[in-house]
DNA sequence: GTTAGAGAAATTGTCGCCAATATTGGCGAT
DNA sequence: ATCGCCAATATTGGCGACAATTTCTCTAAC
């Protein structure tokens, strides 16, 4: 690893698998043993994660992983549901039959983690399926900003997956936003990932008024 | 300019003024030459500025200034198109008085331009009020990610306001955005500036008629 | 005349050094 | 005992030098 652009991709990755800790101050030489690199190839990259909105830096301080506040996190959410949207859109107008079975496969497989519980397999198979219809939609400029912006919430969208019966909820979005891909309808299927990321967001605003609701009683 | 930060906007800003030619090579050692400072300042702001979809940088053979296709124009005009239409709605929500003078202030300027054919003051109101309009919104995710959109295409932007009759086409639309806004209006104000950018790109899809027709009796 | 190859020049990638700045710890005064 | 100030330390910012790679150029062979 004495590349930058590996060092960049590793951090990136650690930062994304939360191995620091919200806010952590990330120290040169320390990222230095840690990847075996020399200071420059850090020092390259962390400009990088800031204009990614992944870290923070101020002038002589250095960089701080950047934790983004709920309210942020809605935001960002708003955004991603017009992006993917977008996105979903396009993948109806454009999916090819053998697409749309990779698709409903994905679904199957949802459907298996929900019945068994499988929280982890679930989130998993709900990124690769919302991977997989921006790959159909074959829109560059989207694809990379909604990747950007789900980058910044990985820690989010992890506790809202969390909420009791949440999963359930969210099979059934998806299997609505399948089939208007499947359909063809475009119309249908920004609809319904529409209205699946509106109940993220609603799911978000509920953990905002826990957390208000906790931080009261903590006083 | 020996920091860093400063390199960067300078380096930004001569992009976006249009100083280097497309796809020109960005060499290191003429920047520093040009902003007087040292090859430091201009490897910790290149990197950035790839992130940002300014320039292009390829390992061991250099940055240079990114040539964005039509097609891709196009496709970044579409994403600014849903990312100002939530911008437009969230001002008509939460829009003052004061701001909505403010508002109409410049569309009263833009008619003047208009009718003094003035392209370049016409063009300044316009870029001023979609930003009043962003920051009335006050939606911090949306407006980062339109300024860095709209800095990807400032090329593109000048050649449609070339286009014949288009400013008369354009002004009516912002009036209507404006009427919207100021009436409190969100869904009207979030109709009238997708209306608004969709005929962007209708004139960038002709730009690139243009554009293929005169490739091919070039040949 | 054209093309393949070797060498030279130019450019980028990496490293270690020193200066500038922020943070921490200790000391003394109130 | 607490607060403010000053020195000591840790960390980042910037610079120049050297190594690695690409690109250009000139030569020679076909």
């Amino acid at each position: 690893m004495t590349d930058e652009g590996a060092v960049l991709e590793a951090l990136r990755d650690a930062i994304l698998a939360g191995e620091f800790a919200a806010g952590q101050r990330l120290v040169e030489v320390d990222l230095c043993e840690r990847f075996g690199c020399s200071r420059s190839a850090v020092r390259a990259a962390i400009p990088v994660l800031a204009s990614e909105g992944l870290v923070d830096v101020q002038r002589h301080r250095g960089a701080r992983v950047r934790v983004i506040p709920l309210s942020e996190a809605i935001e960002i959410t708003e955004v991603r549901r017009l992006l993917e949207g977008l996105a979903a859109a396009r993948a109806a107008e454009r999916v090819t039959p053998a697409q749309a079975a990779g698709l409903e496969d994905i679904v199957a497989e949802m459907r298996v983690a929900v019945g068994a519980a499988e929280l982890l397999r679930y989130s998993d198979a709900n990124a690769r399926l919302h991977a997989r219809i921006r790959s159909i939609a074959a829109h560059d400029t989207a694809t990379s900003m909604i990747e950007r912006l789900r980058a910044q919430l990985v820690r989010h969208q992890f506790s809202v997956s969390l909420i009791p019966g949440r999963p359930a909820v969210s099979l059934a979005q998806h299997e609505q936003i399948v089939a208007a891909v499947v359909a063809h309808d475009p119309v249908a299927a920004e609809a319904a990932m529409r209205d699946h990321i509106t109940s993220v967001i609603e799911a978000l605003g509920s953990l905002a008024e826990e957390q208000a609701g906790a931080g009261r009683s903590a006083r």
